[in-house]
DNA sequence: ATTTATCTACGAAATAATTCGTACTAAATC
DNA sequence: GATTTAGTACGAATTATTTCGTAGATAAAT
């Protein structure tokens, strides 16, 4: 056995997981400024540095050390991560439950028509899969 | 000033409001007796004691201390806990955007007929009150 | 009345996450 | 070639969270 799956990323690590998603491979002082854009405080050169380290330890991001400024990009993608995070989250704090967290994140939030739109086509997407057991593997009955 | 509202409870505190939540009021033995339950490793006794001392110091719990064997109760309500977790992980998590998250949430995951049925229903309701601003002030009845 | 059990309070260790300072190296500039 | 600039590495302080041990008090049991 050698690989273990990435951790969860802490709040420092998915802040800089998004620059690179959104941004691509990128030096630490790229990271640094994008950080320091979004924030109220700006974040110390080295703090971002040492996160990335962390990171690379922990094998969320990769590095190309060819030059004497490195180039970190992401080695998690966003949809798995994001997937991860929202397991933990929903268990935490919804006791499992899917439903009750899309309740509440359209319950108590303002949605835009368009937005709404959006869901019913994807409640219209799953629902024909559900009722579509298409090829070899599926529920039986 | 007077009244800070409560902070975002951490993960232990979560998981003993959960139990506030559901089972009511609530001795710390019988939380611990819970809380050992629901998981592979007991926890001490004085380590829920600890968390809900903290949890008062919070005002996240109340505590009527006229028995011995004082009685803490959640101070905070779960659906407005809960919202205000989603808002930050919903910021944390997804860029702030909430449809990515329930697309996210509906899309990597099974979801059942019933299940889907509740969320039409629930975005029907939130069309009718989208194109129905029938006063500025619809609290109270 | 002792002893035992149960409870609260509190100090403090262990762990994790965040932050930054300092040392060192190498490139760029003068 | 000397100095300034920009980079990496790493130790360490700080803060938050979780955990538990121990002391002291009170109730219950013997």
């Amino acid at each position: 056995m050698s690989k273990a799956p990435p951790p969860k990323p802490t709040d420092s690590e998915l802040e800089i997981l998004h620059v690179l998603w959104q941004h691509g491979p990128a030096t630490v002082r790229a990271i640094n400024d994008h950080l320091s854009l979004r924030r109220q405080v700006e974040v110390g050169y080295t703090t971002t540095l040492k996160i990335l380290q962390l990171m690379l330890e922990k094998a969320l991001v990769r590095r190309d050390d060819a030059d004497r400024s490195h180039v970190y990009r992401a080695a998690v993608r966003e949809q798995e991560t994001q997937g991860l995070l929202l397991d933990k989250f929903v268990d935490a704090t919804f006791g499992g439950s899917a439903l009750k967290l899309v309740m509440q994140a359209l319950g108590s939030r303002q949605t835009s028509a368009d937005e709404l739109a959006q869901i019913r086509r994807l409640l219209n997407d799953i629902e024909i899969q559900n009722s579509t057991p298409n090829s070899d593997d599926d529920d039986h009955a």
